[in-house]
DNA sequence: TCGGTCATGTAATTTGTTACATGATTTA
DNA sequence: TAAATCATGTAACAAATTACATGACCGA
């Protein structure tokens, strides 16, 4: 069984949960995500369902009765057994290590700046990072709604969001320090 | 000035801190990184490096006395206002909510499972991230050794890697409660 | 002298992006 | 009835991955 990429396991995960869906559908959830680190753009969505109903992992229907011709996805056995050790890869180390962060990328380059900028950049990053702890924090579903997955998972993005503002504040203080 | 990507930036703010150096060195330095976000191989990062010299953001020359035909990779001050501009970008939210997280987007489709696979699921991926801890702690410098912005950078990586680790022992613990 | 690391690159392929194109249905 | 949203897709392009290929230098 080879191996699915990061983003066909999260397109299969959706499809699960929303089965049976459209395509669209499906981008409207990715696109609902704080995270913009995909575009869920057709382009990638549409060629994506494609090659995993090659792969045998979902199968499409389009309603006969339907006039607009709506493509219908499900998740084949196959591909719920896909779909499941998939999520089991958590416990490799080389996908726990599978972590990115652009503002904490950016943060690693502050010597290229002058004292002021790096203060403005402190400043600005922290801004810009409370801003996203808020999107995260409403993205988190009320308790007793939604699935237990998507409230944990929502939560886990909140506490990193929290982190990251408690780390921006420490370094805007590191600057501070130094004048 | 056309924006630079992700991973441009990345490069040109590693050859900016090491100049003049090999493409080589550029690679060490990223394979290093307790992420593996990138895979920073030979195939990335040689032809990256020609697309920011075609840009004039950076300047190579070969020594002639180096038999070796060593190409030393320098930031032309067009590159030096491009990585801060690069870096400045971090106010902008569209760059903040660039995160990603393996383990947690996994999480997300966690009723994917039966109850024994789920409680499966978060040991392992608490194994898994305390593990990523503890390299992301050894990944941050002593003081007074390395530049701030490396130190600083490091230290939101290990905060992050916490913040993680805490999630998961809940999650563990509210798969717990429910038996 | 042998293996490891330093060092540079290319080729084929995969994957994802932006932009374009079309049309049905719903809602104000 | 007009605008927004639902819905599907393609085309051109950009970027990154894996795998391959080569050779110099250094230390045991």
């Amino acid at each position: 069984m080879a191996a699915i990429t990061e983003l066909e396991g999260v397109v299969l995960g959706i499809v699960d949960s929303l089965q049976p869906c459209t395509a669209y559908a499906v981008r409207k959830q990715l696109l609902a995500s704080p995270s913009t680190h995909w575009s869920a753009s057709a382009g990638s969505i549409y060629p994506l369902l494609s090659r995993l109903e090659e792969m045998g992992l979902v199968s499409t229907r389009v309603d006969p009765a339907d006039r607009r011709g709506r493509r219908l996805t499900s998740v084949t056995r196959k591909g719920r057994a896909a779909l499941r050790s998939w999520i089991m890869q958590a416990g490799d180390p080389q996908v726990a290590a599978r972590v990115f962060d652009a503002l904490r990328t950016r943060a690693f380059f502050l010597d290229a700046l002058d004292p002021g900028e790096q203060k403005r950049f402190a400043e600005a990053a922290l801004e810009a990072a409370e801003a996203f702890l808020s999107v995260a924090g409403d993205y988190v579903p009320p308790p007793e709604e939604g699935d237990i997955g998507w409230r944990l998972g929502a939560l886990g993005g909140m506490y990193a969001a929290e982190a990251r503002v408690r780390w921006l504040r420490e370094v805007l203080a590191s600057l501070d320090d130094e004048d």
